[in-house]
DNA sequence: ATGCATGAGGA
DNA sequence: CCTCATGCATA
């Protein structure tokens, strides 16, 4: 309905990019892929018949195209994954398979403390917290400002030459193991974090403050290891469309933030002032239907295709085979995606 | 709210 | 080359 989008700001700098935090990659990966041999029976039976495969798949897609009037078919086998033979075993209650801690975000970054202050530092505060609802005016362009490539970006969270060991634990919560006494590391619960996230969306819309300024003011925190984040990310956050290390990763960062904000409106109101910057950047390649209908397809049979088949499949769609590649790897994120709201 | 993309880090 | 966390550009 109302797209309270009204700027977006920020756009980092490619200059820093060093060491990284580690994630909790290889354990979920080695988890995932445990769970993969039941696609290995296909794999190896459509193996001979790379043609055939891809074949099949099209006529699949085409099919879907008909069936979508006639036949109770899917379009979007994307996430339910083989409508056809394969019936992938360890996946649904995969939710849990794939916790592990929290130990994203870590970094070190440089943050500009920019402002031209305008007045006290009341409405500094208030800036810093909510760029948008500033007092003192324009401040919303201001958080990681630095456009100008066309393709400037990185991650901008992260790294600290710390040792991320991996003090991993169950989902059950109970590292304990001396991380600050904040909430750095919180428990792995699904239902918290849920709440919370509802919670969150209410208060920062209460306070009048739009995701992008959320993104943006998180800079201006200060937090060890944060910088700011965008828009996409606070609204999947919202949405719980992140994984559940990284909602578990953000929540405390978010939670901070509302906490300052809410106590900056309470100490001091301000005039709500829409400030715009617009500036053109990057073009998203954009894939048709058609060819898209055919990912899919092939994405049903075979979710992990090898740099050959991407090959094939990209010239017969004739897309760039980094299109496809990247296409593959964001499906496979998107059905690993968290959707506790399904499974809890 | 989402699609396509980048990149660090890990094998 | 993959996964994961994130982001820009868009619908």
């Amino acid at each position: 309905m109302m797209s309270m989008n009204s700027k977006q700001p920020f756009s980092m700098h490619p200059i820093l990019h060093e060491p990284k935090y580690s994630p909790l990659h290889s354990s979920s990966e080695a988890i995932r892929r445990a769970c993969l041999p039941t696609h290995s029976l296909q794999g190896n039976i459509f193996a001979g018949f790379d043609e055939t495969l891809l074949q099949r798949a099209e006529a699949l897609a085409a099919v879907d195209i008909v069936a979508q009037k006639s036949h109770p078919y899917k379009p979007d086998a994307t996430y339910h994954t083989m409508t056809t033979m394969t019936s992938m075993t360890c996946t649904p209650t995969s939710s849990s398979g794939h916790l592990h801690h929290p130990s994203v975000l870590t970094s070190h970054h440089h943050h500009h403390p920019h402002h031209q202050s305008t007045q006290g530092l009341e409405g500094d505060l208030l800036e810093h917290l909510a760029p948008g609802i500033s007092i003192g005016g324009m401040s919303g362009t201001d958080v990681c400002s630095s456009a100008s490539h066309p393709h400037s970006h990185m991650s901008a969270i992260n790294h600290m030459q710390h040792h991320h060991q991996s003090m991993n634990m169950h989902p059950h919560g109970l590292g304990s193991h001396t991380s600050l006494g904040g909430g750095v590391d919180s428990e792995p619960d699904p239902r918290e974090l849920e709440s919370f996230a509802e919670r969150f969306k209410q208060r920062r819309i209460k306070l009048g403050v739009t995701q992008a300024d959320v993104g943006s003011a998180l800079a201006n925190l200060k937090i060890p290891g944060v910088g700011c984040l965008s828009q996409s990310t606070i609204c999947r956050f919202e949405s719980l469309t992140l994984s559940h290390n990284n909602m578990v990763a953000l929540k405390p960062i978010l939670e901070a933030w509302l906490e300052e904000a809410e106590r900056a409106q309470r100490e001091k109101m301000a005039k709500p002032e829409i400030f715009n910057g617009g500036d053109k950047k990057r073009k998203r390649t954009s894939i048709a239907a058609p060819e898209k209908r055919s990912l899919e397809a092939y994405f049903a049979v075979q979710p992990r295709p090898s740099s050959e088949k991407i090959a094939a499949i990209a010239e017969k769609l004739d897309l760039k085979k980094n299109v496809v590649r990247v296409w593959f790897c964001n499906q496979r994120q998107k059905q690993k995606r968290m959707k506790f709201s399904a499974t809890h």
